[in-house]
DNA sequence: CACGACGAAA
DNA sequence: AGGAGTTCGTCGTG
């Protein structure tokens, strides 16, 4: 058998790859990988990846071809890469066009030369009832109000639909970048232009994948100029408007009296509206049905913007179902949404069109660099180890979570970066306050009124308070000022967004060129160190190593343990 | 009418 | 699996 040792990858025909960390191929394996496989398990020395129908799509549909995958295997693999999985990967990659939803007249047709296929999405009955009339062997007429439901029932026997069937105009929008008061990095015109590449047919739906701070808000405004046409621009929070709102103002030429929120407070639609998906889903009662739905639909949108389109509730999914011939473009730091349900982004959004990994970023210096560290803490004695033996599955997740060990190390942390501004976040409460109380250090919770928050961020800011305790909001808050340390004292369940959400706190790059530091306490032989690995896992994906250590290498001066 | 407090929802 | 946070609309108060 032909071996090639110093390869890293080892292809198995269950679709899942090994990567071999501790090998001077690594790095380039792992970036050859992101493209088109998913990381499913990080332990020190062998990492798991998965291929998956979707991985390759998704790769497929941002300009990767098969045979580009098949080179980035066989080029890096210890042993010969199974025949399936070479056939598996073409097959997939040419599932992707080979059934297309075009546009004849007023008419919508689902076109194949696979006259097999099509015979397939005709018998199969989930995809039948949106059909209309087989009118040949290549072509079947689709009900047009359904395009998105036929995509989704097509995907779901295994075949993407490449849907050319255009998009309707909207109504005019007058807006254009203001280039003479910034700079439009590279990434973000070419993600503009991915996003639009292919003309009218193709070209108007899709992700746009970028990490948080490399600026997804401009891409968005790039795509609005593009398309000039009236844009509904969803996000998930009041915060996140408001943002919008400036950065239109500050970065475009637009009439402000062209901006509208459509929010709780009010109800404006204009050229720009901008809106939340929480209104959308808003609903009296629970059989009632959504009563701000109307805003979709009834307006002439030539785009909708998804902001953070990893978030997005299933209502909305199904509303934009609905609205098929309307661009749209999705926005994130990651395409991964710990309900599963990536296919849905993928058909009624669109596929993937653009990202750039972290570290790239990072080698162009848009964001710091970020040393990630995961400290691991005993449970405290005798007592409470007795206790978490004892205890069910959620408390024990929870006691482990508060191990009050934690402060202790916090406290070496916190010495260790005396002058840094540092951000501690948790997940519950009570360890918070905790928390607060003992380093005496403000904090903030979901119940600090926004006047209080802004003050605190304000002199957090300033550098008149150096460390600040933060619960959940800080997931969120997108006004929360920039660190240069993070502390992770406890997490949600194997929340991956939430881990790469806290990183991007403190990637801003820093005035002297400084690391940013990264630190997850996580109590040793428990749920949460189970846990702390799930949310790890998007993280080195994208690159980042974590060092593991022992809370007693904690020191707190420089040097030794961190 | 502006506001804050409150409960429901996802 | 559950805790915490957010948003919305309503209702009461000044």
């Amino acid at each position: 058998m032909d071996v090639r040792k110093d390869n890293p990858l080892i292809v198995q025909s269950d679709r899942t790859v090994l990567l071999e960390v501790d090998g001077p191929k690594y790095a380039d394996a792992r970036d050859a990988l992101a493209v088109f496989a998913e990381l499913v398990k990080s332990p020190e020395h062998i990492h798991t990846y998965r291929i998956t129908p979707l991985s390759i799509w998704n790769a497929k549909a941002a300009g990767h071809s098969a045979e580009e995958m098949v080179e980035a295997l066989t080029s890096l693999a210890k042993y010969p890469v199974p025949g399936n999985i070479v056939r598996d990967i073409r097959d997939y990659a040419a599932r992707y066009g080979r059934v297309r939803l075009v546009r004849e007249g007023d008419r919508l047709l689902l076109e194949s030369e696979d006259a097999a296929l099509l015979q397939e999405a005709w018998s199969n009955k989930a995809v039948r009832r949106y059909l209309v009339e087989r009118l040949s062997l290549q072509r079947i007429e689709v009900d047009p109000a359904m395009r998105g439901h036929v995509k989704q029932a097509m995907i779901r026997i295994g075949y993407p639909v490449e849907d050319l069937a255009g998009f309707v105009d909207g109504g005019p929008l007058a807006i254009a970048l203001a280039a003479e008061r910034f700079t439009v990095r590279r990434y973000q015109e070419a993600a503009v232009d991915a996003f639009w590449a292919g003309g009218s047919a193709r070209g108007g739906s899709g992700v746009v994948v970028l990490p948080c701070g490399a600026g997804k808000t401009i891409v968005g405004m790039g795509a609005m100029a593009r398309v000039g046409r009236k844009t509904l621009v969803l996000t998930t929070n009041l915060t996140a408007v408001r943002q919008w709102r400036d950065e239109l103002l500050a970065k475009c030429r637009i009439e402000p009296s062209d901006i509208g929120e459509y929010t709780g407070e009010r109800k404006e639609i204009r050229p720009v509206t901008l809106s939340t998906y929480q209104i959308l889903t808003y609903r009296r009662s629970k059989t009632e049905t959504f009563v701000h739905f109307g805003l979709f639909s009834g307006n002439d949108w030539g785009l909708i913007v998804y902001d953070e389109v990893h978030l997005l509730p299933a209502p909305v999914f199904r509303v934009t179902a609905e609205i098929q011939a309307t661009r749209r473009l999705g926005l994130t730091a990651t395409l991964v949404r710990e309900d599963g349900k990536e296919d849905e982004v993928f058909t009624l959004i669109g596929p993937k069109r653009y990202d750039v990994p972290w570290k790239e970023l990072e080698r162009q210096g848009y964001i710091a660099q970020a040393s990630c560290t995961e400290v691991r803490v005993p449970l405290l004695d005798e007592h409470q180890r007795m206790r978490y033996a004892t205890a069910d599955k959620r408390e024990k997740f929870r006691l482990a979570s508060e191990n009050p060990r934690k402060m202790d190390t916090l406290k070496r942390l916190l010495a260790r970066h005396e002058g840094e501004l540092v951000l501690v976040i948790g997940q519950y409460l009570r360890q918070l306050k905790e928390i607060a109380r003992l380093v005496h250090a403000p904090l903030i919770t979901g119940k600090t009124p926004n006047d209080e928050r802004s003050d605190l961020y304000g002199k957090f800011r300033r550098g008149e308070i150096k460390v600040l305790v933060v619960s959940k909001v800080g997931n969120f808050a997108i006004d929360l000022p920039d660190a240069s340390v993070l502390v992770q004292v406890s997490g949600t369940f194997g929340s991956r967004q939430e881990e790469a959400q806290r990183l991007g706190r403190i990637l801003r790059p820093k005035s002297d060129g400084g690391q940013a530091h990264f630190y997850s306490l996580v109590t040793r032989d428990t749920a949460d160190q189970d846990f702390a690995q799930n949310r790890q896992l998007f993280l080195t994906e994208q690159g980042y190593s974590y060092r593991i250590v022992d809370d007693r290498e904690v020191e707190a001066t420089g040097g030794a343990g961190a």
